[in-house]
DNA sequence: TTGTATGCGTTATCAT
DNA sequence: ATGATAACGCATACAA
């Protein structure tokens, strides 16, 4: 009734061996899928490792084999569900290739630094990151690890970096195209943060598209948020104050977006898809709530994070040397009541 | 310019040490703070260090002291706000502490046995999980690694196992008193899944308020769910259709509370909080969005994780041995417009 | 198929 | 303060 309570030294494969009446190779032996072993010895050993309750130990395999099957994961703002999702079918993902995620939060790019020695320090294979921010210094930091390094919508380049983007620029002229459809004179194109590349890429793309379909520069607003629902309201009452009424809005992420119909029917008592069409980027779960019904654009994070860890597989194959490629998913535009026909 | 590219093997310490003229332990010394080393030796090792670029191999001191400073964080659910918030704020805190996390995401009780396996063949320090599952045999998979555990809203007991719990009993009490003061004749429970402990202490302690209140059982409706909006706009449906119009509801957390409040409008044309008052449970940031206006209860996650963190400290200071301990971090109604005092 | 012996890169102990 | 040496627990090359 009294036993345990002091503290137990864990098991080895030696204490195995020795309950099994084997060698302690045997032991490793038997749970190295495809060893050379007797189904006998195997038995015996798979017994007395039930007994004694017996964990393998991945450790000393990493300093032999110099891998340790764990991947960096470095993410930063779940407060978007958008990565909260995409962080999800990531680390099933890794799992399913048998890599165990090291995560990583980093607030800032300071932070990552400091972060980064520490992953590296466990030996970890690869990093995987869906960071917005692409600085140079960063891109320098990763590749200092010479390790592969495998980003989401980022612009970040280097030898060690490959990279799985959202078509950004593509989806920016899709969503030009559907303003000019709509008869919309006045776009209205609501920005993430300048430095987030994705961002950059979706607003280059409309603009360029509206450039293309002949709308004059002078028409087309710009608005600057930070990707935060607080920030697309704002840009509304910015707008607001400015005297403007909006037609039709594109902004780069759903949080935003939300925030600015709160806005213009709280604001200005405008309603879509009736008194203003709007579209956002990442089809977060909230874009189908039916207070908001946004036409949002889906980034497929299935398919990316499969090119990802194909990618990440590449990269790994080639051990030791320099791998760096990219790929480019289509989002796909879902419509919803928010540039719904009307009349 | 051409150099690079061939396989390099990893930087030891015993490189440093002969570029910098010194022993290996020398090495380990200039890296280990509070060795006792001379300021001259620590430079040149340093020094060394730099040039070859050498980076500290964590791993065979796990081996040596047997703790990894790796805590398994075992998630499944992001796509809960809430739940994205709280790893976001607990994979911050673990960093302060020195802790790594190793995630692992669980979709049902089947995966988590294999993937336990995995984790503990890391020799992870701890495991940390909000997982809502509170099955026994949970509890004992759990117990079986013989290493601290600690969890979030979790009805899960164990020699091992530590718990912070939100105050689910004492905030459905309060949320059942509100309804009574509002003279709501019949009151709504909306359910979480019945797996949930947090779900179901939440719905007993308004059972029990109401009771209390002396509001007769055949006057209190409940409604299951499922946690997700879908399941709260359905509900709303539900009732609908048995002719019911509620006057006042509290769902067990914000998600099917935003379903709901969307389903009484466009569903059946009643208004928060003119027509009916609606309250939550976890105060996601969608709570605080325009479209909703949700009166909910904040869990307070910060100081949950702080309790967390100081449970976890604890248990690992008394290695090997078991600790069980349970901390209630009370819940902050956070009130809104869904149940704003109308006429 | 099986056992023996070696090594992975550190930290800790001991002697100097 | 410093250097030599022994662990840590497993996988593998080699011998049997």
């Amino acid at each position: 009734m009294g036993q345990e309570q002091t503290a137990i030294r864990t098991i080895t494969s030696i204490d195995v061996a020795r309950v099994a009446g084997v060698s302690q190779s045997a032991v490793s032996r038997a749970f190295s899928p495809g060893a050379s072993i007797s189904p006998e010895t195997r038995r015996k050993v798979l017994e007395a490792a039930a007994s004694l309750g017996y964990r393998p130990n991945r450790i000393p395999a990493i300093m032999l084999s110099g891998r340790s099957y764990m991947v960096g994961v470095v993410i930063g703002g779940l407060e978007n569900p958008f990565y909260a999702t995409a962080i999800e079918r990531l680390a099933t993902a890794l799992r399913e290739s048998g890599l165990q995620v090291l995560l990583m939060h980093v607030d800032d790019a300071l932070t990552l630094d400091s972060a980064l020695d520490q992953l590296v320090s466990y030996r970890i294979d690869a990093v995987v990151t869906s960071l917005a921010i692409g600085s140079e210094a960063v891109a320098q930091a990763l590749c200092a690890l010479r390790i592969p390094v495998v980003c989401f919508n980022s612009s970040l380049v280097g030898p060690w970096i490959s990279t799985v983007n959202s078509n950004n620029h593509g989806a920016g002229r899709i969503a030009a195209r559907l303003m000019v459809e709509r008869d919309v004179t006045r776009p209205v194109w609501l920005a993430g943060p300048t430095k987030n590349a994705a961002s950059r890429a979706r607003g280059e793309g409309f603009r360029m598209e509206l450039q293309e379909a002949g709308i004059p520069e002078t028409e087309r607003i710009r608005l600057q948020g930070n990707d935060t629902y607080d920030s697309g309201y704002e840009a509304m009452r910015r707008l607001q104050e400015r005297g403007i009424r909006p037609e039709g809005i594109f902004s780069s992420n759903d949080m935003m977006a939300c925030g600015a119909i709160d806005a213009l029917r709280e604001e200005m008592g405008l309603h879509c898809p009736d008194d203003v069409i709007i579209m956002g980027y990442d089809n977060i779960p909230q874009a189908a709530w039916r207070s908001y019904g946004l036409t949002s654009f889906d980034q497929r994070t299935g398919r990316m994070v499969t090119r990802a860890m194909e990618l990440l597989d590449e990269a790994l194959e080639k051990k030791d040397s320099p791998f760096s490629r990219t790929c480019v998913v289509d989002a796909q535009l879902i419509e919803r009541n928010s540039t719904a026909r009307t009349g």
